[in-house]
DNA sequence: ATAGGGTTAG
């Protein structure tokens, strides 16, 4: 009975537990009351841990050298195995815990592969993924529908892996919105947008019934397509089936409109929201439209607006903005917002960032300052920079220096398709034919395929 | 006593 009570103990004093410091006292008491080996409170140290980011130090407790191993059992290596899938960092030390419990001979479960798919997914490691599917074959737990979901998750998440997700989804006996929504969602990450919606039509003829998480899914889709017409009709939809107008639905419905073009119904809807209920997304994806559709000014005013109502802006704002600035030419408001970017709110600039200000620079024809830019970032320029820099040349009439750069790229990415086409367009604006015929050869020799119909069009403007 | 899909960029 008393142990009961020091258990019962222990476990609330756990739930209340926040800190690192109230932590290590309540380990104190886990030993002097002799629970040190018991798998519950283990587990309930562990969840709790990884809460705020302590998951390292209780892993170090509970499975320390000398610690006995006869009181590991299934539930402990679970909550394990899920703390750590959910940390951004150490989702390798899900699967090192997942092999560790199968070498103590501990047997997983149904509940284990969710939160072990979950770690593969994260770290996009697809023959991990392959191995732990053949795992979950051989012990049967293939028929249970979280398991089945969570690998057509992983699937999804690891890159040309989608095929292999098709094939689970289309095993599976019974299916849910969940199901759907996950290949739906595998389809808009690998951009086969328009597979999304078909699948999407196929959900509604074989009678599953779409949720709030279905249409967001879809609304995305529909934005990477463009389509304002099916926009609108996946809006209907929306608005007939009674959906609930969550957050997350009202920023996918202004990120559709802004992205097919009607930026003032994405307003609108915005403007609709209650206040409380706008997110740094919900601002993030109207600031992103304003940009895209040629409103900077407006996406500026937005950005104001936005810290005025007190939300901080995050790194994906901060492209918007930046983007916005370059396409309306504000060369000195960019500089401003990168600043203000880094030095008051500690972002720290992505390659992205980076991108945005060499845009920013060589649109408005100051091809030196983008070159020195280029030359003081802290991080190594990729081929988006690089191209960048060679559109800026070719504006500028720098022809010479968009060759050099543009080679580096072909030695760089031999069988990147673009690099060629690049070259090519700058030799028939230098009027080399001979040249641009030598590309042309160059691409067949390294096994490329010809240039898509609308490249050739551009060139041939050139001649 | 632990489970599956989600919004902005790339």
């Amino acid at each position: 009975m008393y142990k009961r009570a020091a258990e019962q103990n222990c476990l609330s004093l756990l739930q209340l537990c926040n800190s690192l410091s109230k932590l290590t006292q309540i380990q104190a008491q886990i030993i002097k009351l002799g629970h040190k080996n018991n798998p519950l409170i283990l587990s309930k140290l562990t969840s709790i841990s990884s809460r705020f980011d302590a998951i390292n130090y209780a892993c170090s407790f509970i499975f320390s050298p000398e610690s006995e191993t006869h009181y590991y059992d299934t539930f402990l290596f679970n909550t394990v195995i899920e703390s750590y899938a959910g940390t951004a960092k150490f989702k390798r030390a899900a699967i090192h815990y997942y092999k560790e419990m199968l070498s103590h001979c501990v047997e997983p479960n149904n509940y284990t592969y969710p939160f072990v798919l979950k770690a593969c997914a994260g770290i996009k490691d697809l023959s991990l993924g392959k191995t732990v599917h053949g795992s979950v074959w051989k012990l049967g737990f293939s028929p249970d529908p979280h398991v089945s979901n969570a690998m057509i998750h992983m699937y999804c998440s690891c890159e040309s892996g989608i095929e292999f997700a098709e094939k689970v989804f289309d095993e599976m006996a019974e299916t849910s919105s969940v199901s759907w929504s996950t290949m739906i969602g595998g389809y808009v990450r690998c951009r086969m947008s328009s597979e999304a919606i078909r699948l999407f039509r196929k959900m509604q003829v074989v009678g599953v019934r779409p949720d709030e998480i279905t249409m967001v899914l879809v609304l995305s889709a529909c934005a990477d397509l463009g389509s304002l017409e099916l926009g609108k009709s996946i809006e209907s939809f929306i608005e007939n089936e009674k959906f609930e107008m969550r957050t997350e639905l009202c920023n996918a419905l202004i990120d559709m409109f802004a992205k097919c073009g009607d930026v003032d119904k994405a307003l609108r809807l915005f403007k609709d929201m209650p206040t409380s209920k706008r997110t740094v997304v919900s601002w993030t994806s109207l600031i992103f439209g304003m940009a895209l559709n040629g409103r900077g000014l407006e996406a500026i005013s937005l950005f104001e607006e936005m810290k005025q109502a007190g939300l901080g802006p995050d790194e994906v704002t901060f492209i918007g903005l930046l983007t916005a600035c370059s396409h309306a030419g504000l060369v000195e408001e960019g500089e401003t917002y990168f600043d203000l970017m880094v030095n008051y709110y500690g972002i720290v600039p992505r390659i992205e960032h980076y991108g945005c200000m060499v845009d920013l620079l060589g649109r408005a024809g100051l091809v030196k300052k983008a070159l020195e830019f280029v030359d003081r970032m802290p991080v190594a320029p990729n081929h988006v920079i690089w191209r960048t820099l060679v559109s800026v040349c070719c504006g500028q009439d720098k022809l010479d220096l968009g060759e050099k750069i543009t080679k580096e790229l072909i030695a760089n990415e031999p069988m990147e398709e673009s690099n060629y086409v690049l070259l090519s367009s700058i030799y028939a604006k230098m009027s080399f034919w001979g040249k641009k015929t030598t590309v042309r050869k160059a691409m067949t020799k390294k096994g490329i395929r010809k240039v898509s119909g609308s490249t050739v069009i551009e060139l041939d403007d050139g001649v």
